[in-house]
DNA sequence: CTCGTTTTGTTCCCGCGTTCACAAACTCCT
DNA sequence: AGGAGTTTGTGAACGCGGGAACAAAACGAG
């Protein structure tokens, strides 16, 4: 019993893990630009501003792509995380939201390199409709099922304020869009199978400043 | 040996649970716009999205503030909060880059909100020097030190492209700043006694495609 | 005043993630 | 070919965080 039900390995990979990945993948890519074709753990890890070992065993997940006593081969351990990740393909994105952070992130080349790009720009807002913003034209919102539908899009960001970014979400859900990125400052809930990542800026500005308060107590 | 330093009750907070009081304290303020004055820590758990079971170990941490049989008076607890977190005073700001997310970031009301207010907008660019950006001038990041030395800064901002971050961070610790909110897609270190938090937007999409991959491989 | 109801604060246990430390494996030099 | 030096991959120990479950405390009804 609780054999797997796949004979292809589909090992899963611990959630601490693939948060890093994404920065590994970074890492090697600069080390790819700087011709640098071979790396230790040691090298990597510190690009990467990680412990060694937990580098190691990061990658041992994946699989034994090191060679013991020389290191690993940027060039090939680059390709084999990207592909472990996902982005060897590419991903529709929508972007809900054309205010200022939409407006950012539209535009963010992190969003357009390589693995992603933008397919539809919605917002609510009537008055922004065919505004060109990022060389993609904003549309309505009720387009999303349509837009979804045709461009076979699986990853949604919401970039509205807070109290529309349930119902953005729900409508989302609702077409087939199982990933979400949730940038509005509020809990939005979803069904099970559909993952919610949330990026909450003045979540991170108020840790600064318990910390920073922490420090003022001395 | 090991005995606290202080008489002051300054138990530490675990870092999971500093993490999450923002989100109580924002499920808070929207329980007090409804006029609700008390609840219970199931509602408030379901309003921050987090079992309750957890929610009274997270406010366990700041003191006895509940009342068994009855729940949470919101204003209480919500001064109580704020006041741990340390967003009872007010924090100055310095964002550094104003290009779009530098721009969104400025406007954003997270960062104008109770707690915090942008001092000042830096960018190496003179071009930009002067433009007013959400009421505030931009200037030249080179007047960081004095800004910093007249405001009180202690929490700095880097919106920059990832090739300046290190440089900005750098440059920010040099002149005092000790928390260090970075949107640079890249690693920046500094050194003990600083904290830094990343957000990362390409990480994020990045691992919801894994995690995409992962559910269309059936 | 006593009993039942409600809800908090806390204890206990489990699982995940991190780190250390070391055996296995590869290269290079003699 | 063999030994010294390097570096990976992993087993084991440890600590933190999450969740269930329960005792303690407050309230209200009779």
């Amino acid at each position: 019993m609780t054999a797997r039900s796949s004979s292809e390995t589909a090992r899963d990979i611990p959630e601490a893990t693939v948060a890093r990945l994404p920065v590994y993948l970074r890492a090697l890519n600069t080390l790819a630009d700087e011709a640098i074709r071979t790396c230790s753990s040691e090298d990597l890890a510190s690009a990467a501003g990680v412990n060694s070992a937990k580098l190691r065993k990061d990658l041992s997940y994946l699989g034994s792509y090191g060679t013991r006593g020389v290191g690993y081969d940027v060039d090939y351990l680059r390709y084999q995380i990207a592909r472990e990740i996902g982005v060897t393909q590419d991903w529709a994105v929508v972007i809900v939201g054309i205010g200022n952070l939409g407006h950012a992130l539209a535009n963010y080349s992190g969003f357009r390199s390589r693995g992603f790009h933008v397919v539809a720009l919605l917002d609510a807002d009537d008055t922004r409709h065919g505004e060109e913003v990022a060389g993609v034209q904003v549309r309505a919102f009720d387009d999303l099922e349509e837009i979804v539908a045709e461009q076979g899009v699986a990853i949604g960001v919401i970039a509205t304020p807070p109290s529309g970014a349930q119902q953005v979400a729900d409508r989302m859900v609702a077409c087939g869009i199982t990933s979400i990125l949730n940038f509005a400052p509020t809990v939005i809930t979803v069904p099970s199978g559909v993952d919610v990542r949330k990026v909450d800026l003045s979540i991170e500005l108020q840790i600064l400043a318990y910390h920073e308060q922490r420090k003022a107590q001395l």
